[in-house]
DNA sequence: TATTTTGTCTATCGAATTAATAGACAAAAT
DNA sequence: ATTTTGTCTATTAATTCGATAGACAAAATA
């Protein structure tokens, strides 16, 4: 499940990525644009700047940018960085690995093993979309 | 993020569906072989019997058993039943559908139409493996 | 029929997480 | 000096999660 915090964090990217490169936009421009708790969004991109996503300039003419083309940002890694690990069950994390207390046998578990599927398939398109592709998914059919 | 809950319940499954057909199975089995909490175990059974997935009879001499073939048991539909939802966002949700509120057009919202693409293959995999397939998942090699 | 063994049901609890709010502070422009 | 902006830390309210507790009901059997 996609935290609110998430979402909102893709929410301020995208609309970022749609403006001009370098261009300031002030944390409650994007508040109001996209509806999102002020004082909640300025904490979330606080910690994208702690990870170096974003930009930004203090004081009176200051604001946010994307601190690199949107097209070098990965989806995944901004879900990683506000909701932990893609995957459904720690044991089948690669960078959140943890092994389940109650678990006899990894190597044997067959729940494991279907997770890690939906592990793998999940990650297969979240760390091959690019915020250009994101903005670029108008264009996508799904019905 | 697949629940506590709902890992214990395939565990569940999955240890009943080893054992000889309508073989009745007491909790307390369960609950110690895969070291799963029993009073805990005892909702989640009691949960899985509501949908008809397993039947039991009380008394001494009681227990649990698969109500039906483990080839006709779809594991998306067991996460579902304890967890909701397999959507990472409700708006992409077919039977747990909810419109997010900050939403200004869902009809052109990037992030839902590639959030689709996750609900969908998790799906496409979860709501195609059978409690039978899931057994024989020792074979699959998932590195 | 009394006893034991099992599942059934409902309530409650503590801890953790989530979503949000509050307010003091710091830098930059004018 | 003042205003406007981002920075940082703390707190809160609500919800969810994982688990526990205990009274109850049915079935077997002695």
């Amino acid at each position: 499940m996609l935290s609110k915090k998430a979402k909102y964090a893709l929410k301020a990217l995208v609309y970022l990525a749609k403006k001009k490169e370098n261009e300031l936009v002030l944390i409650s421009e994007i508040s109001v644009q996209e509806r999102i708790p002020k004082k909640f969004l300025e904490q979330i991109l606080l910690e994208m700047k702690k990870h170096f996503i974003l930009h930004s300039k203090r004081g009176k003419e200051g604001g946010y940018y994307l601190s690199k083309n949107p097209d070098e940002i990965f989806i995944g890694n901004i879900i990683r960085i506000i909701d932990g690990p893609l995957a459904p069950i720690p044991c089948v994390s690669k960078l959140g690995y943890q092994k389940c207390e109650e678990c006899i046998d990894e190597a044997t578990c067959e729940i494991r093993k279907l997770m890690k599927q939906v592990r793998d398939s999940t990650c297969d398109i979240l760390d091959n979309t690019t915020l250009t592709q994101l903005l670029n998914m108008k264009g996508v059919v799904v019905l």
